[in-house]
DNA sequence: CTGTTAGCGCTTTCAA
DNA sequence: TTGAAAGCGCTAACAG
C-alpha cells in the first residue's frame, strides 16, 4: 500500500515539491526571505503550493529555525477589563509586524509562574509583560535571551527593558494643582497593594501632600473598578465630610467616586468636591464625568513597547532600554485646579 | 571536542535522560498524561529535569503529536474595546482547561484572510470566532477537521457550532415594553453594515415595529462606541424633535445617545424620552445612565463556547451544535416601559 | 517497565 | 541555482 494523501491531511513541501517537481529543499527556499531560486522554478512550485493550499507549518519552521515570532502578551486582568486600548494597540502593532500573540490574562499574582512555565514551552521570540514579574522571573528569562519588555511597570534589581507612563509626575502634577487651587482636606483612593502603577500613584499623591505639611491623608484601597471607587467614597466622605478632594488612582474609581459624592453625599461636582483619576481612558472623557486626570499616551507607549521588543529580538545583546513618558493632563470639569 | 551544553542552551529531554541515566523516551513518558513509568525512576527524572530546569518543548510535542492545545481566538476590535469582559472570560476558561490563547484581533474584515493564514500555519487544535466568518473560510476549516465555535454570530449554509445570545428576542422584548408603555414616534442607531450582532438587532426592532403598524423608522448607523452614539442622537433629535424613545443597538451608544439628549437637548430621560441599549455592559449599570439593556449571559456563554470546543476537539466527527442563550432584561432608569 | 527506532515538517549546510 | 542529508525536540509504536 502506497503512501495514500488522505483527502484531508494538510499539504507538506514535500507534496508541493512532488507535484512541481522539485526538491523539497527548493519548496522551502520559495518561501523564505532571500532564498535564491530561479523565478522559473519558483512560479512552479507557487503555483503547485496554491494548488494544495499549502502553508508552511509554523510549529516545524519554529523548531528548526528557533524562531517562532510568538510574542507573549501578559496582562492583569483589569487592566483589559478597565482599560482595554491597551491590549487593542500592543496587538495590533505586533500583528503588523509579523508577530503572533500569545495571550496571557492574570487574576493573581499566583498564577504567575504556571504562565511563565507554558511562556517557556512555547519558544516565544519575546514577552511583553503588563503584569508584575519578580526579579527571579526577569533573570530566568534574562538568563536564556529572551527579551522581556515590562509595560508600565519597571523592575527594581534586574535591568529589564521598559515602557511607562511616568504615573509619579502625573500624580504629583495633578496634586501641585489641586493644592495650588486651595484644597486643603484630602482622601485618596488607592489600588490594591500588588499593583505597581497603583503604588506608584498612591505614593507620590502621599509625598506631594506631605510637601506641602499635609499628613495622615486617608486612604482606602480598590480594584481600579468604579464599584470600588463608589465604595471608597462613601467611605471617606461618610468618615469624614469636610474632605474637599478625592484622588483617585484610576478614572473608574473617579467615576465611580463621582457618581456616589453626587447622587448619595448630594455634592456638586466640582463646586462642592474635587475628584480626579487617572488613564485617560475612554470613560472619563465622557459628558456625565468629564474626569480630571492625566491621560497615558498609550499609542505611542504600545508603538514603543513593541519596537523595542523588535529591537531586543534582533540584538538579544543589546541593553534594555527604559522610556518614560509624561503623562498630559486633561483638565475635564471634575476637579477645581490651580496654576500648577 | 566534544558537545559542550552552551550555558543558556534549554535543557532538553536528552539532557535530562543522560543525567537521571535513563532513555530518553522514559522521560517523555514522566511528563506524558498516563505514561507509565516506575516510581523510582519517575522520581529520578523528575529530580534531574527539575535541576536543569527541564520544559517539554510544546514546538516538537506539537508537531509529532498534532495537538498544539493553542486555539485561535479572533474578536473584533471594537468588541473587546467595548465590550472587554468577553475576550477576559473566554481567555480564563481556555486557560483552565489547559489550553493556550493565540489572539487575533480583527480591525476590519479585508484583515480575516491573512489571519486565517496565520490560523492555519500555528496548527491550532481550534479555533472561537467572535468575528464573521465567510462560509468558505468556514468550509476550509470543517475540510480539515479543525473545529470553530462561532461566538454570537452564526453561519447560514455551513451548518458550524456557535454560542449566541438571542439578539432579536432580547431586541424584540425591548421594542415590545416601549410600545406597551406607548411610545409611538421611535429612532434607532444600529450598528456599521457588517456587524452580525448589530444587523440582527436592527432588523429585529424594524421588524417588531413594523407589526405594530410602525414604518419608516428613522436609522443612523454608529460603530458601537460613545461618540457615535451621541452623534446618532444629535441627528435623529435635531431632525425629528417629537422622536420618543431612541433604541440603541450597543450600551455604550445608548449611554452617548443619554448623554448628548441630555446635555445638548436638555431633555429629562426618561420622561422626556426613553432610550435603551444592549449587551448589559458594566457602563450601563454606572448610576449616571442605568441604560435600560438586554444582558448578555457572558459567563455562561463564555463557558458554553469553550466547552463545546473542548468536545469537538475531542470527537472532530460530532455534530456542531448551535445554542441560544436568552437575553436577561434589565429595566434601569433610562427607558419607561409597559408590559411585556 | 524500559530502551530502540522512526518520524512530525521544516531550515540549513554542503556539494554538485 | 539546485538537491541530498542532517537534525530541531519530541511522541508513539514496538520489542525486550
Amino acid at each position: 500500500m502506497n503512501k495514500q494523501i488522505s483527502a484531508n491531511r494538510r499539504a507538506t513541501s514535500y507534496d508541493v515539491a512532488r507535484a512541481a517537481g522539485v526538491s523539497q529543499s527548493a519548496v522551502s527556499r520559495c518561501f523564505a526571505p532571500g532564498g535564491s531560486i530561479a523565478p522559473a522554478t519558483r512560479e512552479r512550485v507557487l503555483k503547485a503550493a496554491a494548488e494544495l493550499g499549502y502553508r508552511p507549518n509554523a510549529l516545524a519552521q519554529g523548531l528548526i529555525s528557533g524562531r517562532t515570532k510568538l510574542i507573549a502578551v501578559l496582562i492583569a486582568s483589569h487592566t483589559n477589563r478597565f482599560y482595554p486600548e491597551v491590549l487593542d494597540e500592543l496587538t495590533h502593532r505586533l500583528t503588523e509586524r509579523d508577530m503572533r500573540v500569545l495571550l496571557f490574562a492574570l487574576r493573581s499574582e499566583s498564577e504567575v509562574d504556571a504562565i511563565l512555565d507554558q511562556v517557556w514551552r512555547h519558544s516565544v521570540d519575546g514577552v511583553i509583560s503588563a503584569a508584575r514579574l519578580s526579579d527571579a522571573q526577569l533573570q530566568m528569562f534574562e538568563q536564556h535571551r529572551i527579551p522581556v519588555v515590562l509595560y508600565n511597570r519597571s523592575a527594581n534589581a534586574v535591568s529589564s527593558a521598559s515602557v511607562c507612563c511616568d504615573s509619579a509626575a502625573g500624580e504629583r502634577d495633578l496634586v501641585t494643582r489641586l493644592l495650588s487651587a486651595g484644597h486643603q482636606r484630602f482622601g485618596i483612593i488607592a489600588g490594591p497593594e500588588d499593583s505597581f502603577v497603583g503604588e506608584e500613584r498612591r505614593r507620590a499623591a502621599i509625598d506631594r501632600l506631605a510637601d506641602a505639611g499635609i499628613n495622615d491623608v486617608p486612604v482606602i484601597r480598590g480594584d481600579f473598578g468604579y464599584e470600588s471607587g463608589g465604595d471608597g467614597a462613601r467611605e471617606l466622605l461618610g468618615t469624614d465630610p469636610a474632605i474637599e478632594a478625592l484622588i483617585c488612582v484610576s478614572d473608574q474609581m473617579a467615576i465611580g467616586a463621582i457618581d456616589v459624592a453626587r447622587q448619595q453625599f448630594n455634592r456638586s461636582i466640582p463646586e462642592d468636591l474635587s475628584i480626579v483619576g487617572f488613564d485617560g481612558s475612554d470613560p472619563a472623557t465622557w459628558l456625565s464625568y468629564q474626569v480630571t486626570s492625566i491621560r497615558q499616551p498609550v499609542r505611542r507607549m504600545t508603538e514603543a513597547t513593541v519596537a523595542m521588543l523588535s529591537d531586543l529580538i534582533e540584538d538579544p545583546e543589546a541593553a534594555g532600554e527604559k522610556r518614560l513618558f509624561a503623562g498630559q493632563l486633561i483638565e475635564g470639569r471634575s476637579a477645581r485646579l490651580g496654576t500648577p
